[in-house]
DNA sequence: GCATATTTGTCCGTATGTATA
DNA sequence: CTATACATACGGACAAATATG
């Protein structure tokens, strides 16, 4: 017992799902959760506690637990229990490597007549978020910044597997908090990049955010190390 | 009732799975039969048939087909069940895609020093399995290569998208048979790309091999086309 | 180091809803 | 349209592993 908060919140989510499968249904309630930052990494998530706040059954929740792992939002402890991802430096690195390897390779071989609407939308989101002080939306804007380059390539699997990338990446982003200091610097370098794109510099863009992204690893690590996880 | 032959089969698997966790003992060997072409695409995977046969509960059973559904090797249909993929000709293009992204960019920021070993070996083993005629050899030692090659990132997560990716093209491999007159005509080229990376010329090498898919992709989806699926 | 309590892993029976012959 | 088969989801049970005192 002695459930915490955060598992007693959840009963309000119970009303969301009455449809659709319950198992997907829990993992979005707990993926949403996750990724917001409000079941920091190593948080355990009991099957009972959750279980009975959510109002599903134990076997439903280890199906979602399942699909979570499979994200890599979750880590499963045989017989121990599953609890929220906690990221090593290795992990942020490695993150960082896949995406310089994925979106430079997609700017790189991006045509003249790609369509760009999503990326310049991005941008302005960005930019207007700044101008407002809303430094939270600057960087949810900044994720579909890169979500949008990704999906330049046309590729169901490269936006998925980018999705997914980012949504790991978040575990370590709400761990260091501060969202302006990190994400602010990132406007101009967006706004070149587009800039770059619709000039035709496929090369010149990607080099551009591969530096940048380079720059925000180590920006991230540093500051990540810090904190001691 | 009405068990078709390869159920049956599964029934000698079950000495097999006496530790570690069941649903992921269960996921391994419906992998392998999948990955074999034993269980051909479209098939569906009964719950309660495959229950009793390898003697699971339905639950554990529920938990590997998760599993297996994450790596797209199966297909959950809300309400009617799991199925062996059907992959489309958009699919395979699709994976075409993402392998040149990934094996290109990879083989493009190769550094002069790194460990080419393991691309030699498969190299080397595909070349000695088609002078002994064992085809199917040769094709297990092209997957070797470009698992390899993908290898060179040194990064788990490109490792494993690589893996996914080459499990799911197995679905279509198995489907179009004649192992010989597909792989046959990329040894050369793989020997070319390791002579590439050898004497240091990455973009030759990345080039070489971003060509050569392309050329796999329109044998393979023409190939596929014909047999309707 | 030991005994106990808690939690997970796995299985089973069953009720309900959904798809298909 | 009905009947049948099957998937979904629940709840209970017990052994085994782990955590706790």
């Amino acid at each position: 017992m002695a459930s915490s908060a955060w598992v007693e919140e959840l009963s309000g989510e119970r009303a969301a799902l009455t449809r659709a499968s319950t198992a997907g249904r829990v993992a979005e309630i707990l993926r949403s959760r996750i990724t917001e930052g409000r079941l920091p990494p190593g948080t355990r998530l009991s099957e009972e506690d959750i279980g009975v706040a959510l109002g599903v059954s134990r076997n439903t929740l280890r199906e979602a637990f399942r699909l979570l792992a499979h994200e890599r939002l979750l880590v499963h402890e045989f017989n121990r229990g599953v609890f929220v991802r906690r990221l090593t430096v290795d992990d942020v690195h490695d993150l960082y490597r896949f995406r310089r390897l994925v979106e430079g390779g997609v700017l790189r071989t991006t045509s003249a007549d790609a369509p760009l609407d999503d990326v310049r939308r991005a941008v302005e989101e960005g930019e207007s978020a700044a101008a407002g002080g809303r430094w939270v939306d600057v960087g949810t804007a900044n994720m579909r910044f890169h979500q949008a380059v990704a999906a330049l390539a046309g590729s169901p699997r490269v936006e998925e597997s980018m999705r997914h990338v980012l949504a790991e990446l978040r575990l370590v982003f709400h761990v260091m908090a501060a969202p302006r200091t990190f994400h602010e610097p990132y406007l101009a370098e967006n706004r070149r990049i587009l800039d770059l794109l619709e000039s035709g510099d496929v090369a010149g863009a990607a080099e551009t955010l591969e530096r940048y992204l380079t720059a925000a690893e180590a920006q991230l690590t540093e500051a990540y190390a810090a904190t001691g996880c």
